[in-house]
This record gives structure tokens, sequence and C-alpha cells, in this order.
RNA sequence: CGGGGUGUAGCUCAGUUUGGCCAGAGCGCCUGGUUUGGGACCAGGAAGUCGCAGGUUCGAAUCCUGUCACCCCGACCA
């Protein structure tokens, strides 16, 4: 492709609404466009590089054995209605009504629309397993778009669904699926760590995320130090915290504490540390009220919390709630006195391990020292439980192991979903025996524009992009430095011979100053430019020179074509050899 | 949805506090010339209802009211 004829609009300076680099580089690089908060339009080298991406998706998907299908976007509320995600999904969930009063659903995902074609196709266990997948634009009406299209509104997924009659067929699905996107991330030259996801109020039975670790992901990646296991941070477990030896303590005190609710409040009130405090957040089901404790320092973590309430939806209670429950305003409830008032209390490892705290007390304006657990409160009987339900955090172990930290980019995530789609949607199948049985089911997703900012974030320097020869929007560019006619003569020659050896070429063919077209290519990212010069044609050389690298390499000018044609087939072998 | 911020030329921004002599700069774009290996130089030129709608005033980018959009933090998020 000759420069002059391309729409690749390249901006010198930065723009002042990109804050992460993949998104500041994917609009001056001329990838893209906005169009609204949260939407982008891809450009033709943007594009170029999506196709890519869902190729390498697609080829993978294939050997392992998925089919490709389409769904429409637009979808019928009552199918939504069905899983009851009508309302899990909230605000999230985009929808319009249709000029005959219809509600439809902008698909954010498609477990309903596969589960409903299982439901009328699949009639007996000789079918499955049965595993089809999709590269198709998503919509979430988030909150707050951000980070460029690390969270937009409308985006590209491959979702892929499999269909097993039973559990080993769906673990060894999962396992291919999961082989499967190890392949497709090492192939897209992307860095990555597999860690262990949180199945949340799905209900799941295992789940693995797929996560680029990067400054400016939104993920909490949590580590064993020896590097054996990887986990979410909402699934991360922490070993409890060793007893504190005990103190002399005497009886809980109250203390005015006039409108100091926070814990930063109360701990400058009371000259105290974060961690000589107990939180008591008072959360609710649809059915029931509970509270959490947790040390001052510490954050609850909703996942953990959700075990213990599989299949409901829970939430902070409301301040009326609060007050009905404790008797106090919101920010003076304490265990001391709370069992019986709340149907449940769950009590962190960290909390029971203190030796004494400060708490609520359960009365607007005061709160309690010499606060002894165990002594003050009840760490056992009906209704109370010591578990882990907080986050980990920088000086936790598990299993004596430090844990460490990291952030990422989640880019995919493969789940068993079990059988709540098949359930609630009736796609079932006669088994061996004649008994009707809901299928089970996997779902595996891979954000498509996700991988491509990944891919920017991890590989870039102060130039610009540094693609992956997998998936750069050109692999190599030929660059006449000098306006003479001779110099223009050659490269069009290597231009040709690259294009006929199959080498996605781009011929930088514009009336522009070397300096102009040097940075454009450096920005873009292209992996390998040949680069004609006055001086080096008159010594019948052409220099290569790797985006990667700071050195330039000198080749006859003949064997140039040769010489790009197989760095670039090297550089291909490197990241689809696995 | 709560908090903060920004809307002035295609882009990045100054000017708004203290209303008038204030429609500006750099980059980009167009024309001509010189230049030609790391975003050239000179000369000339086109380009903005100052987000939008009201209001105050002799006079509004600037003050007031409303509204919209965008960005950041938080809450939320298979």
């Amino acid at each position: 492709m000759r420069y002059s004829q391309t729409f690749i609009p390249t901006v010198k300076e930065v723009p002042a609404e990109a804050e992460i680099i993949s998104h500041q580089l994917m609009i001056r690089a001329g990838l893209m466009r906005k169009l609204a908060s949260g939407t982008y339009i891809y450009l033709p080298a943007g594009q170029r590089i999506l196709l890519k991406v869902m190729n390498i998706v697609r080829e993978e998907m294939n050997r392992a054995g998925a089919q490709e299908c389409t769904v429409p976007v637009v979808q019928p509320m009552e199918l939504w209605q069905k899983t009851g995600r009508d309302i899990d999904y909230g605000e999230t969930l985009g929808k319009f009504r249709d000029r005959h009063g219809r509600m439809n659903v902008l698909s954010p995902t498609a477990e309903e629309g596969f589960t409903y074609l299982a439901s009328q196709e699949i009639q007996s266990y000789k079918q499955l397993p049965l595993n089809l997948y999709q590269i198709n634009t998503k919509y979430r009406d988030e909150f707050r778009p951000r980070f460029g299209v690390l969270r937009s509104r409308e985006f590209l997924m491959k979702d892929a669904y499999s269909f097993h009659a039973t559990e080993e067929c769906l673990h060894k699905t999962y396992m291919d699926m999961y082989h499967a996107y190890r392949r497709v991330f090492a192939r897209c030259g992307l860095e990555f760590v597999i860690v262990e996801a949180e199945t949340g109020e799905m209900g799941g039975t295992g789940s693995h995320q797929f996560t680029v670790p990067c400054e400016n992901g939104e993920d909490v990646i949590v580590y064993t130090e020896d590097g054996q296991r990887a986990w979410n941070i909402e699934k991360a477990p922490v070993d409890p915290l060793p007893k504190q030896p005990p103190v002399r303590a005497d009886a809980p005190a109250e203390v005015h504490t006039p409108s100091v609710g926070s814990i930063e409040a109360v701990c400058a009130f009371l000259k105290a540390r974060p961690q000589d405090l107990i939180k008591t957040l008072i959360y609710k089901t649809d059915e029931e009220v509970f509270a959490v404790l947790v040390r001052g320092d510490h954050e609850v973590n909703p996942e953990k919390v959700n075990q213990f309430f599989v299949g409901h939806h829970i939430e902070l209670a409301d301040e009326e709630t609060i007050q009905k429950v404790t008797g106090a305003a919101v920010g003076f409830a304490g265990p001391v006195g709370l069992a019986g008032r709340v149907g449940r209390i769950l009590i962190d490892h960290a909390v029971a391990a203190m030796a004494v705290g400060i708490t609520g007390a359960n009365k607007t304006d005061y709160h309690l020292k010499n606060v002894v657990p165990g002594r003050d409160f009840p760490l056992e009987g009906p209704g109370i439980q010591v578990c882990d339900v907080r986050n980990a955090v920088a000086g936790d172990t598990w299993n004596g192991k430090k844990l460490l930290f990291k952030r990422g980019i989640e880019v995919g995530q493969v789940f068993k979903l079990g059988t709540k789609y098949s359930v609630k949607l009736e796609a079932f199948f006669l088994d061996e025996e004649g008994r009707r049985k809901p299928c089970l089911m996997g779902c595996y997703g891979i954000g498509i524009n996700r991988i491509v900012a990944s891919a920017i974030e991890q590989s870039h320097d102060e130039w610009g992009i540094i693609w992956p020869m997998t998936i750069a929007p050109w692999q190599v560019i030929v660059t006449p430095a000098a306006p003479d006619a001779d110099v223009m003569e050659a490269a069009e020659r290597i231009y040709r011979e690259l294009l006929n050896k199959g080498v996605e070429v781009l011929l930088d063919d514009r009336d522009l100053r070397a300096g102009v077209k040097f940075k454009d290519a450096d920005l873009l990212g292209i992996p390998i430019r040949i680069t004609l010069g006055k001086n080096s044609l008159a010594e019948g050389k052409a220099e290569v020179k790797l985006r990667s690298e700071k050195d330039k390499q000198m080749v006859e000018i003949s064997r140039a074509a040769d010489f790009a044609a197989e760095r670039v087939q090297q550089m291909l072998a490197k990241l689809n050899q696995i």
C-alpha cells in the first residue's frame, strides 16, 4: 500500500482527553478517533490491527473445536427477563423500545442468545458437546467509560459458549479453551498472567482470568512470592493473622466522638492507628441484614462475603436500616451487643486476632474503647462466624508464602457456568437413560480491543508504538529518505518485490522530508523499516532497522527485500511457535 | 449517581479574577520560493455565532441563570 493513498491521520500533540499511553498513542498514530464518551471510530490502520487480532482468535478457536456463529446485537427483552438479567445488569444494560412498543436489549454478552439456540436445537446427549462462538459488538452502558478502549461502552468481544452432558466433558472443553487462550495471547505478543478468578453471583464452579500486567490496569493481581499461585484480588485468600498477645484491658468505655464517623476521623480524634479500630459494616440481602467486621486498615471483599450468601445479591444497607439495627447513625455501628440484632455476623480473622480495639458504640456520636474480641463480643455462636472476608494487603501471606501485588488489564476470562442459564432457558437434553437434564455450560470471553490497547501499554517507547509482528498494521515500511528520482525508484523496486513475496508493506511515497516519515513510521510502530538514502544508494545498499532495536543494518539493495521478508517470517514464527 | 475540572480556529492552549482599545499564540492547513536522513526556513493567506439557550448592561468569551458535552476521582461493573 502507498502511504500517499492511505488515511492515517497522525498527530503531534498529545490529545487532551487521553490520560493513559495506549489511548494517547491510538489517537496520535491515527488508529482511532472518539465519537462520543466511550465510543470510538476505528480508522484504517486501527481496523487492520483489529482484524489481525480477530484472525488469531478465530484460528485458535477453530483449532480448539469451537464453531463460529453470529447472534444479533439487538435482542428481545423477554429473553433477558427469563434469566433475570434485565434486573441483575441494571443500568448497564442498554435498551430501547422499537416502533411496535417492544423492548429490546443491546447485547452486553450473549449467554441468553446462545442458550436460547441450544434450548431449541439440543435434544440428545448425542449432540453434545457443542462449542459455539462469535466475534461481535457488545454494548454496556458503563457508568463511567474511561482509559480509551480499556473501558468503553461499545467494544468487540469474542464470546464462546459450550454445552455438555457431564462435568468431565465441561472440564475438558474448559481446559481446551484455557490452552487456546494461552495461544491467542502468546501469539499476540502479550506477556500475561493467568489468575484464579471469582465466580461471583453467577454461582459457577471455576474461572480463570487472563491478565496483562501493566501500570494502567484496573484489576489487581495477587500472587505468591514463588509465583506458584495467582488470583484476582477478589479471590485471593489470606492466612489468618497470629493472635496478638492478650493485654490487660479495662471494661469497654464509651468515649464521646461527636460527628466523628469515618476511620480517619476517629483515628485523628482518638490519636489511634487504623489497625487499632474495628470497622463494622451493615449489609443486606433481599431477605436478611447482616454485619461484617474488619480491621480499620482493611477493606471488605464483597466477593468473599458473597460466598456466604450464594444466589443472593448483597449490598451495603441504607441509612434507615442501619439506624434501625444499631440504634445509631451511620459511622457508629459496633459489635458489642450486636448479636441477635442482625441475622449473621461475619468476623474477619484479623479482627479475631486483635487483643483490644476501638469500635462504634451503637450510639450516635460515641465509640467504645477497650473492646476485647471474645470477651466483649462473641467470636462464636449461632450466626457468628470468624472467616476470611477482606482484601489481601501487602504483608499478608497464604500458606505461609508472602503475597505480592501487581496491576493488570483483564483481556480474557474462562468460566464454568454450570446450569444457571440452561435451567432458566430450558436448554435440556435426554441422557443415555432417557432422563431430562439441563446442559452444563461454560463461557469464554476475549476483549479484542483490550488486546490492542494492552499490546501498546506493554510495548512502546517515547517515539510511539512497537507492534509485535503478528498484529502490526503493516509488517514493513519502505522509506525513501531523499527526494531524488533514483532513490524513489529503488524504493519502488523493493516495495514491489516485497509485495510479490506476500509481505504486508507500506511504501512511504509522500513528498515529505525524511524526518517526518521516520516520526510517522515510529509512531505507527511498524516492526521493520527499510530506508533508502542518497548515500546508501550510491554504495548499492539499503538500511534495515527494527522498530524494537536501536541499531540499523546495511544490506545490499538486491538482497533487501529478501532480507526483510526473512526477518518477517522469523519474527512471526517466534510468536506463533507455541 | 456523589465530588472536582474543562468547553475559545482542525489540534494544544492563553485571554475570563477586574466587562470596552481582546478574537490571540504555537502546531496543522492553502499559495509561492528555498531546503531535503529525525516532525525545515522565509513570505503571503484561509480559518472561530468564544459549547448551547436565556438574562443583566450603552457594551459580554469575561457577570448571572439554565442546559448540554467531555475529562478526572469515587461508587458501580460476566
